[in-house]
DNA sequence: TACAGGAGATGGGATGTCCAATGTCTAAGA
DNA sequence: TCTTAGACATTGGACATCCCATCTCCTGTA
């Protein structure tokens, strides 16, 4: 018969089925009668009559949607069908991420490694892409890390938005937000470990070459710039592992 | 006072924050406790008991932790921490492409787009670091899409471990977690929306021929043949989204 | 020794009650 | 007429309690 899908036992995950089963009829249900974002849903006692199920049940199913960025619930005045919202991704893999650097931070690496790949290898794309406005909007959020860094702010938020910017030409929000949440775990990673001490004038100089590679549309250079931001990052990360 | 960080209003969330804080909590206390893959959690009721909560409330969050794939929950016997495990990713991202779908699937698109650069992004370095070994496998897994294909079976299966097997070489869990996850999402709303007639020799031979390119360690033809591959399946979700 | 079945523990789920947040509607006041 | 404070209905949040379903493990019997 040969099922082979999983090595999993056989009728191990009933309830979890049974669960699962309930989350996808919500989704359906919103399917169908062509809801679409913005649109609310039926109230939680209307979903517990509809579906036949415990208030209860319903309401698990539903936080499970909610963390999953299917819904918005918003207390005191319903359920919407929510915008895209990877939040929920941060959670389960920075769990993860700080789990593994128990042992050897691999899976932390692993992330690095991912957000490397996807980032030095669609920056060619990007730069085919770049208009004069989208280079305008990467220079003024270089200006402003550097004045974050002269203030010795944290540049967070900053970082975030150079990398966000430099692949908005892609046009792309599925991969601006998987790139966002691999920053904010790493950055949560690193936050929950304590942070030794910065450079900030090395990490905005970074940034700094990176962009005048980009400028000048020089693909190459700015794959490899991009690489050695990244190789740093992770020097970074291996020392916090390893304390 | 330039809060600033998103264009949310402001306490509209509190309830949101508060249940979020309990899942994190709840993930603190396993690190915490030093609690390690496979491991068992409190039980729900002294989970209730310690984090000063009803049983119910308590629940709410695990069913979202089993969900983002940190715990599992195993009927009548406890909760353990999960072993990597992304099949959450699958269900939100199902359901947005699906969604798209009743737009122009944009959504959907840029999932294949996301994937497409990751594959031939990574498919040097793959190369580089193929073993005769991993060789041997792909031919394998060659072989038995070219039998299930003669046979009219659905090559979905077969398909995924190709690509999975491809990218093994880097020994990346999360990057084969997350292109499993794309193609799952994939897969699904292609059934979910009716599959036309496939041409199943047509697929069998785009593989062999990325095979072939990656066996001679080309480089540039394998990352080429991907696109082509990818740029095909595209196509294929463009028809499915006109209907 | 091997198997069957029960005991105990644990999660699954339903129901009812009350609390809290939100938006709306109304009425008083400027 | 416009504004605003407050009452109100609606909806989700939280909890307690009860019972069911399922699992593992252990014990007794063949």
């Amino acid at each position: 018969m040969a099922i082979a899908s999983q090595e999993v036992s056989p009728a191990r995950f009933s309830a979890q089925l049974r669960s699962h089963a309930l989350q996808t009829r919500i989704m359906d249900l919103i399917l169908d009668r062509g809801l679409d974002v913005g649109d609310a849903l039926p109230t939680e006692s209307e979903l517990s009559a509809e579906l036949g199920v415990g208030r209860n049940t319903v309401r698990e199913s539903l936080k499970v949607l909610q963390a999953l960025g299917v819904i918005e619930i918003r207390h005191g005045f319903g359920m919407f069908v929510a915008p895209n919202n990877f939040s929920a991704l941060v959670s389960g893999l920075t769990f993860r991420g700080r789990l593994s650097l128990r042992h050897k931070g691999e899976e932390a690496m692993e992330l690095i490694d991912v957000r490397q790949a996807l980032e030095s290898g669609l920056i060619g794309s990007a730069i085919d892409l770049l208009t004069e406005e989208h280079l305008a909007d990467l220079r003024t959020t270089m200006e402003a890390m550097e004045a974050a860094a002269r203030k010795g702010e944290p540049l967070y938020e900053h970082d975030a938005e150079f990398h966000r910017r430099l692949y908005a030409p892609l046009n792309n929000e599925l991969l601006i937000n998987l790139m966002d949440v691999f920053w904010q775990v790493y950055r949560k990673i690193h936050l929950a470990l304590g942070t030794g001490p910065v450079n900030l004038e090395q990490q905005t100089q970074d940034h700094w070459e990176i962009f005048e590679a980009v400028a000048n549309k020089d693909k190459a250079l700015a794959s490899e710039r991009l690489q050695r931001h990244f190789d740093g990052i992770r020097l970074k990360l291996k020392d916090v592992a390893a304390a």
